[in-house]
RNA sequence: GGGCGAGUGGCUUAGCCCGGACAUAGCGUCAGCCUCCUAAGCUGAAUGCCGGGGGUUCAAAUCCCCCCUCGCCCGCCA
């Protein structure tokens, strides 16, 4: 197991950086990933030169012949100046050791640390079936899951169950009055979709409807059993449908937090009461509090006039609860939350709680609009994944025709779910996106089974080499190219975490596959002999191995056959 | 009106936080590559005032200011 702080990467850096300061005397060292150019790259001369009016060009080649040999001997590496710029390159050892490290099972996974996290992600409204805007959201948060337990840490994944909205409210109503009988194989959350749906074209021509809702929601919150009964029971039947889906698209929740648990265990009102303390509380009929001091104009409601509780007075419960659990709290969201996310984190601070941090995505919209339930203007996810899985069998059948009906039905599977998966993660997420069909169906470059190929190419190479004994010096080009890519991996998964942003994994995944089918075409393998081979084979072998951590990190089969 | 995000070749997109050496890649277009380890692949070509304008800097896609366009938010809904 690699340790993150302690790789061979991260020591060589060390010791460059200090010789870079020590030789400047600056207190601003400057030390870049050197990209084509070399393993390191520095730009200090600039920075000398402007504090020291020395020409940069002068320092960066002084810099190389005082020391040369410092660098070789502290980070086994050597130094050329190019122009201005310094670029340092590792020897042999450094590839060495990380094609040693990369053949291992679990490479990239960074040491165990004892912090516990809790995240939050999809927990859409129970309305309706979750659609590519909400799968979004899941498979930003499942990745993410994925990579935070990769990087050694302690991990729960949350879904937050709005059992009590206007939505569900609405649900009850129209499953109370309405012709709602299920249709023959009708999924439940379409169910409940269909139902809802028609439960506000009536409240559109018959606005007193809105009352009898509105008397559900207080009976709900006041713990009337019939009511809060109904409640459940659809609720309950709508997650029965998101599981089938979040199952097809290998996502999973450890915890289903139930929103009205928090109104009936007394930490909602337990929290309001601590909310009425604060200088900043303002109570007439409602209590609200006075963010201005965060940035914001408006008041920010917690308690009705009539005594209800809101939304955002029971999710500062669930953060309470949450922060008095864990070390950590992450949630994923999408961008209408900004405001109210910005709200919460604010009022958390001021009651001396934990605040989470929160990963924002953008919308997914079609190209005829934005997507609405209500209006039954979405696709869904089930739909989504069904029509890739058919338009891959298809593919797998053009393909691979000796193959048995259930193998390529297997193959189907694995690629749809890596087409989908990478087709949404791929894009950082504060891009808005326009749901694109041609993109989803697209299987080529830059995409998930892009990917996949690569990896059940390199399984198949080592299947057919049998036994060989590893050898870890390479020389050519693009061996090399292939090997650097290699090692970027822990890299890539430290920043995944720090920066919260997986699509960073997805772009790498990508680019270690383009090196390594660039290097298949070029060197061969199975038909070069002796040490070419056995350091190739080994080579092949790091990348299968990369490749299968990185595809599972990114909740995508490393299927080895395709 | 205010706040947040985005604007990069015909289309999609990386880089932006943390300024540096020819701006990343895909789709599409054009020209090639399967008697050879899986062609869901590879190679080459064309296509860019990095939305516009100022500024800071030796150096700006990246930092600052202004403007334009698009999206989202601004409820005693969730």
């Amino acid at each position: 197991m690699m340790e993150d702080d302690t790789s061979d990467f991260k020591k060589r850096y060390d010791a460059i950086s200090q010789l870079l300061q020590e030789s400047s005397g600056s207190k601003e060292v400057v030390l870049i990933e050197g990209g084509e150019h070399a393993d390191l790259s520095s730009t200090q001369a600039f920075i000398v030169a402007k504090e020291k009016k020395i020409p940069p060009a002068k320092w960066a080649n002084d810099f190389v012949t005082k020391y040369s040999q410092k660098i070789t001997d502290v980070a086994a590496a050597t130094v050329k100046a190019s122009g201005p710029y310094l670029n340092f390159y590792f020897d042999d050892s450094y590839l060495a050791n990380v094609l040693k490290e990369a053949t291992k099972p679990g490479y990239g996974s960074l040491a165990k640390k004892p912090i516990r996290v809790v995240l939050e992600h999809t927990s859409a409204n129970p309305n309706g079936p979750l659609h590519v805007g909400h799968i979004r959201n899941s498979i930003i948060g499942d990745t993410l899951a994925r990579a935070f337990r990769k990087a050694g840490y302690r991990l729960e994944i949350q879904y937050y169950v709005n059992d009590m909205g206007r939505q569900i409210a609405i649900v009850v109503w129209g499953f109370d009055n309405l012709d709602s009988a299920r249709h023959e194989g009708e999924k439940e959350d379409a169910h409940i979709a269909r139902v809802y749906i028609a439960a506000n074209r009536e409240i559109e021509k018959d606005t007193g409807i809105t009352r009898q809702v509105d008397k559900l929601m207080q009976l709900v919150e006041e713990g009337d059993p019939v009511t809060v009964k109904k409640f459940r029971k659809e609720v309950s039947r709508c997650l029965d449908g998101f599981a089938v889906t979040l199952q097809g698209l290998s996502v999973a929740h450890d915890r289903f937090v139930w929103e009205s648990d928090f109104i009936r265990n007394g930490d909602t009102k337990r929290i309001i009461g601590r909310i009425k303390k604060l200088p900043q509380a303002k109570e007439d009929g409602t209590l609200a509090l006075d963010l201005t001091e965060c940035g914001f104009e408006k008041e920010y409601v917690i308690r009705r006039s009539d005594g209800t509780s809101v939304y955002g007075a029971r999710d500062l419960a669930y953060h309470a609860w949450k922060g008095a659990n864990f070390d950590r709290i992450i949630d994923v969201l999408g961008a209408d939350h900004k405001l109210i996310g910005a709200q919460l984190q604010c009022t958390l601070k001021l009651l001396g709680e934990k605040a989470p941090d929160i990963v924002h995505f953008e919308f997914v919209s079609l190209p005829e609009g934005s997507m609405s339930t209500r209006a039954g203007k979405f696709v869904s996810a089930d739909d989504l994944i069904a029509e890739v899985t058919r338009c891959a069998y298809d593919e797998v059948t053009v393909r691979r025709p000796e193959l048995d009906e259930t193998a390529r039905k297997a193959i189907a599977k694995s690629v749809a779910l890596a087409a989908i998966r990478y087709d949404i993660v791929k894009v950082s997420p504060e891009k808005s996106t326009v749901f694109d069909w041609n993109e989803a169906l697209n299987f080529e470059r830059q995409s998930g089974p892009y990917i996949q190929y690569a990896h059940a190419r390199a399984c198949s190479i080592l299947e057919k080499a049998g036994d060989f004994t590893k050898c870890y010096e390479l020389e050519t080009e693009q061996e090399i190219a292939v090997a650097k890519q290699v090692a970027r991996f822990p890299i890539v998964i430290g920043r995944v975490i720090a920066e919260l942003r997986p699509h960073l994994l997805a772009t790498y995944a990508r680019e270690l596959a383009d090196a390594f089918n660039s290097f298949y075409h070029f060197e061969p393998v199975l038909r070069s002999a002796g040490t070419v081979r056995d350091r190739r084979l080994t080579l092949v072998q790091a990348v299968q191995n990369t490749l299968q951590e990185s595809l599972e990190t990114l909740g995508i089969d490393a299927i080895s056959t395709m």
